[in-house]
DNA sequence: CAGGGATAGTGAACCTTTTCACAAGACTGG
DNA sequence: CCAGTCTTGTGAAAAGGTTCACTATCCCTG
């Protein structure tokens, strides 16, 4: 019984996105070689990754791309739709509300709040915006999420990812620049590109590529 | 020598980011220990990347806040302003547009280009926007960038960013989906979230976290 | 100016992750 | 049905990264 590395998992994200374009594109069948090309990635390092959930392929054949993708979103859980709930409908927030493809990969918003009294009750992108305080009596009717997205301005990020927990949510993706101090049965991702854009600025001061093993 | 290991150059940011905190709070001097605690780091990593790149502490003493940012800026490349163009005007990149705290990090938006010819010649957050096709042109005068920062539609994403690298810019934010293939001196950083929400719904399907050790 | 208490810098040990290399199995064509 | 070819699955080796533990150095107090 193995260990299985936390980074595998991330990449498993990966290999299902390029799965899903071999499909839309009518490929049945795949190898690691192919898909590692893809993916960026080397061929062993994928075989290794899936053989640590069990054997998805067919020796000297390859990789059926629709079943190993149906495996792979059972592994991940994302053979379902998971409902998402937007705090903070500022810049950001409104383009995360109006980007579609979400809803392709299997993410709904299902609520937005906003502090700002002026956006509460509008509409945007077809979602009506609750006030961030009734958090608890959204999450008890049809705005039910299972994932936090929050996009507040930074000085109110700890305070309300506080009372998105109270609420019972337990998984927050990050936007701001705060690092969260929350419970440790709350999972959650920090997405923070100027700290990506450093590493450019980096790559272009000293000539040296800062490459990624890790997908990002 | 040694070699510097990549993900190092990474977490440089991530100091360099709590550094600043630290200093618009007055503070003067900082342990690593205590650099540690704020970045959710081990306090010898912080002193062993330090080491790959000099010396920046008082033994005994800790580092000077003001000293250890400027040392860091200057071995990233971020003790000036850096030009950003964006590239597709859409949901995301009005808000990147839109985003001032760029601005205070010393990045800039100098340029953006659109396809839409209802969007060109309008003005967006005070940036009137160009047309694609005339990347060379605008490059040569005032709104000369460093960083192409890519909002397309995905399927125009790698048409456009070898439009990019032709015009002579050798590093891009890459917020599409898309896989790009481009010459080897060409640096790119690719932002993908949907990939960290599957990474949440693994931990909230399996109950285990998917611990970072490196910062994304 | 000596002693005690901190804390940076660093070689070495330790741990994790990647890559290699090859056996095992699957298909093809004759 | 056999030989040749392809590709997965996997133990083992290699590479890469993190943490430990100790030394050197500094500051402060008496
Ligand atoms: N816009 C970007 O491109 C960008 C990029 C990187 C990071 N971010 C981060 O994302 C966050 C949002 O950025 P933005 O540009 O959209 O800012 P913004 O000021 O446009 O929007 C913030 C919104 O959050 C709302 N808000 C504040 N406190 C709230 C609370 N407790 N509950 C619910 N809503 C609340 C505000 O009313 C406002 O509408 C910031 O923390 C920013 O640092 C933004
Ligand atoms: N909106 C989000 O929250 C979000 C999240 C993750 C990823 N993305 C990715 O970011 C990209 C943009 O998303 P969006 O929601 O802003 O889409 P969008 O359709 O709102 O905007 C795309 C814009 O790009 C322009 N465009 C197309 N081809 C171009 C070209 N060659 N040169 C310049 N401009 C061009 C279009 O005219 C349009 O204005 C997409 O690839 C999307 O997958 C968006």
């Amino acid at each position: 019984m193995h260990k299985i590395p936390n980074i595998a998992v991330i990449r498993l994200a990966l290999y299902a996105k390029h799965l899903e374009m071999l499909h839309n594109d009518g490929v049945e069948l795949v190898s690691s070689v192919k898909l590692a090309k893809m993916c960026g990635a080397n061929p062993a390092q994928i075989r290794k990754d899936l053989a640590y959930f069990g054997q998805f392929g067919v020796r000297g054949v390859g990789y059926y791309v629709k079943d190993l993708l149906g495996a792979l979103k059972e592994v991940m859980g994302t053979n379902r739709t998971w409902r998402l709930g937007l705090f903070g409908v500022g810049n950001l927030g409104k383009a995360l509300l109006g980007f579609e493809q979400f809803a392709q990969r299997g993410f709904v918003f299902t609520a937005a709040f906003d502090k700002d009294l002026d956006l509460v009750g509008t509409t945007v992108a077809g979602m009506e915006i609750s006030q961030s305080e009734d958090i608890k009596e959204v999450i008890k009717g049809p705005g039910c999420f299972d994932i936090a997205v929050l996009a507040t301005r930074a000085d109110r990020a700890q305070d309300c990812s506080l009372r998105i927990v109270e609420a019972g949510v337990h998984a927050i993706l990050n936007f701001t620049p705060v690092r969260l101090v929350l419970p440790d049965n709350v999972f959650v991702e920090n997405v923070d590109f100027t700290v990506r854009l450093h590493a450019l600025c980096y790559s272009l001061t000293t000539g040296s590529d800062v490459t990624q093993r890790h997908p990002r």
